[in-house]
This record gives structure tokens, C-alpha cells and sequence, in this order.
DNA sequence: GCCAACGTTGGC
DNA sequence: GCCAACGTTGGC
């Protein structure tokens, strides 16, 4: 039986990665590396296969929001950049023998005409329990049910029309 | 820039 | 194994 795709979110900072850096990249696709939290790390090592969809949420901007979604192309490996002297992630306690830290490959699926912007999310009933908008949550690879994945993509949908609408 | 919330570290 | 100190995250 195959298993069903699983639904996450992923946090980055625009400035230090978008997702028009993630569509600029080749193949559209990045190694989602240099996390360093052991519970994000347990996702991306044990849970996150191909096929699973990803929320990309940007943070420290504002406002803060999902700005579209991408799927996984490649499930958990080693995340090489622990180990690499220099790197701004690199983690002396790593090796090729010792990883620690594992990564997923993504790749671009669709950047949302408009994000969505947390305080959307929260005003959105569906959305309550998602572990983005618990207080406290800041855990940077984290999961999400299908049904709100779906509610997200509604909001997108909608506000895309709205958009358009309003334009010209 | 502030600061609350959380995770990690290290002395004991 | 406790917990204070410190570092980081991320919304505001």
C-alpha cells in the first residue's frame, strides 16, 4: 500500500532564503538544509518522504506568511553542510559516520498570487489548531493536518480572486 | 529593537 | 538530574 502524503510547513527567512530564490534555483529545487533542532530533525529524518507537501512560510517579515507550496522530491539524507568547516552550520560534534542532522530535497510547486498572512491564518476558524499559530510554536520544520493544508490553499485561492478583481 | 518563549549547555 | 545562564527564534 502506498502511504498517503503527509502535509508540513517549513519556516525560512526571506533574506536569507525565499521562495523566488527556491523558483531561481536550478530545477527549482533546494536541499532544505542547516536545521538545527533536534525535533525538526526527527520530521525530516524519519517522517518526510517524497510526495509529501510542504507550506512555505517566510518569517521575520512583515507580514509574516505562506507565500506558496512545494512538494518533496527527495526524503531524508545526511545534511553534509554540518560538516563542512566554515559552513554557517557547521556542528563539530558531525561527520559523514556521525550526521546528526538530516535534510529533504524540495522543489517549487506554486508561489500563492498573494500570501498569506498569519493574521489570516489565525482569523481562520479551520486553522486554530495548527501548530504555527499555538503560542510559543517555533519549531522551523513542523507538521500540518491535510484539512488544513487544503483550508490554506483556499485562502490562497480566494484572495488570488480577489486580487484579480481588484486590479485594473 | 524589544522581549516572551523555548532549547541547550554546563556546573554542581 | 536539577536548574541557572545563555543563545535563538520570531512576532510585534
Amino acid at each position: 500500500m502506498p502511504r498517503a502524503p503527509q502535509y508540513w510547513l517549513f519556516k525560512s527567512e526571506p533574506e536569507s532564503f525565499s521562495i523566488r530564490d527556491l523558483a531561481a534555483a536550478p530545477k527549482k529545487t533546494t536541499g532544505w538544509d542547516g536545521v538545527r533542532n533536534y525535533q525538526a530533525r526527527n520530521f525530516l529524518r524519519d517522517q518526510i518522504k517524497p510526495d509529501d507537501r510542504v507550506l512555505f512560510y517566510h518569517s521575520s517579515v512583515d507580514p509574516p506568511a505562506v507565500a506558496g507550496t512545494a512538494v518533496v522530491v527527495r526524503g531524508g539524507h545526511p545534511d553534509s553542510t554540518a560538516w563542512k568547516k566554515g559552513d554557517h552550520h557547521f556542528d563539530p560534534k558531525c561527520s559523514p559516520e556521525n550526521p546528526i542532522w538530516y535534510t529533504v530535497d524540495i522543489r517549487l510547486e506554486e508561489i500563492f498570487d498573494e500570501p498569506i498572512p498569519l493574521d489570516a491564518l489565525r482569523r481562520e476558524p479551520a486553522l486554530k489548531d495548527m501548530v504555527l499559530l499555538q503560542r510559543g510554536s517555533r519549531l522551523s520544520v513542523q507538521p500540518v493536518t491535510k484539512r488544513e493544508f487544503e483550508t490554506v490553499l483556499k485562502l490562497a485561492r480566494a484572495g488570488s480572486a480577489k486580487s484579480k478583481k481588484g486590479k485594473k
